[in-house]
DNA sequence: AATTCCTCCAACCGCGGAGAC
DNA sequence: TGTCTCCGCGGTTGGAGGAAT
């Protein structure tokens, strides 16, 4: 018994928006702000169901939304953020100032994948990431789909494809923090989590060594826009105020200190970190 | 010109986390 | 502590439009 769709009101509208929706969503959201989606079709004499509107203004209505191509410095950083998040994509559209989630997966599932197929490179194989499910192209579960493939559901595939080993805690979302005053590469989105969060599974495998494999993974991003991570005393310090700005160390000494630095910080009684976010704070 | 196949992407669905009660 | 509601995310679908036959 599963839950009814949330459109499933009747009177509510679904599929495309009008541009009558359209300029009702706006004035409402400029007016009011964004937030409250449960009730704001209704103040805002909207026929959708709060999320469809969420969808809405998140994906095309927000004024700060880029549209049009990809560009190749998007295109590559796609690529390396994937390689390091997998399918994250709410982080990686952080990251990409204008673009969102849907469109990056979009993206990804349409070109990128394709791309990198055609490459020859694994990275299409998201086992090898940071706890991400394995994941075909869209065109590839069309395809299926019109073999008379079935929807797959969540959870329900766990017989079929073995789960991989990878420690992952569930990263909690924490909006970005923007750095003022540098580019647009100083903002910094993290994760924070208990690391007793994972199962007993999970702790099989000594974290130290699997957190070893991310600082290796990390060390085949090559040159990133800019970076940050946490001092001694958890302030953030920007990767564009220090010497390496634009570049991500690559030898694994430095490297090695860095993840020394963060497992430091995880033995802290009250402040720990995930991987994740350790990746990612390199990264940002 | 008609039909079929393929690609792209906007939108929907279901799930899980967080917070309120 | 358990339940409920809201929000946000990732996976998936469906249709429009272009390409191929």
């Amino acid at each position: 018994m599963g839950r009814a769709p949330c459109c499933s009101k009747v009177g509510l509208h679904k599929g495309p928006w009008t541009p009558k929706e359209d300029a009702l969503l706006t004035k409402y959201i400029q007016a009011h702000g964004e937030g409250q989606w449960k009730s704001l079709p209704k103040k805002a004499g909207l026929l959708r169901c709060g999320k469809s509107c969420r969808l809405r203004w998140m994906n095309y209505l927000r004024p700060d939304i880029k549209r049009g191509n990809i560009t190749p410095e998007e295109d590559d950083l796609i690529i390396r953020m994937h390689s390091l998040l997998g399918n994250r994509w709410s982080l990686i559209a952080g990251r990409l100032p204008g673009r969102t989630d849907n469109e990056i997966k979009n993206y990804w599932n349409t070109h990128l994948c394709k791309k990198l197929k055609n490459q020859g490179s694994d990275d299409t194989n998201t086992d090898n990431m940071l706890g991400s499910p394995e994941q075909e192209p869209a065109s590839e579960n069309k395809k299926k789909k019109k073999n008379g493939g079935k929807k797959k559901k969540k959870g329900t595939n766990n017989a079929e494809a073995p789960k991989t080993q990878v420690y992952l805690p569930k990263p909690i979302r924490v909006k970005a923090l923007f750095l003022p005053g540098t580019d647009s590469n100083s903002f910094f989105t993290f994760d924070s989590n208990s690391a007793s969060g994972s199962t007993s599974q999970e702790k099989e495998e000594s974290p130290v060594t699997k957190e070893s494999n991310v600082v290796s993974e990390i060390g085949n991003v090559g040159e990133s826009g800019g970076f940050g991570f946490f001092t001694q005393d958890h302030d953030l310090v920007n990767a564009s105020d220090i010497e390496c700005h634009s570049y991500f160390p690559t030898d694994h000494g430095t490297l090695q200190q860095l993840y020394e630095e963060y497992f430091q910080l995880l033995n802290m009684d009250h402040t720990q970190f995930e991987m994740n976010s350790f990746a990612e704070s390199l990264l940002m």
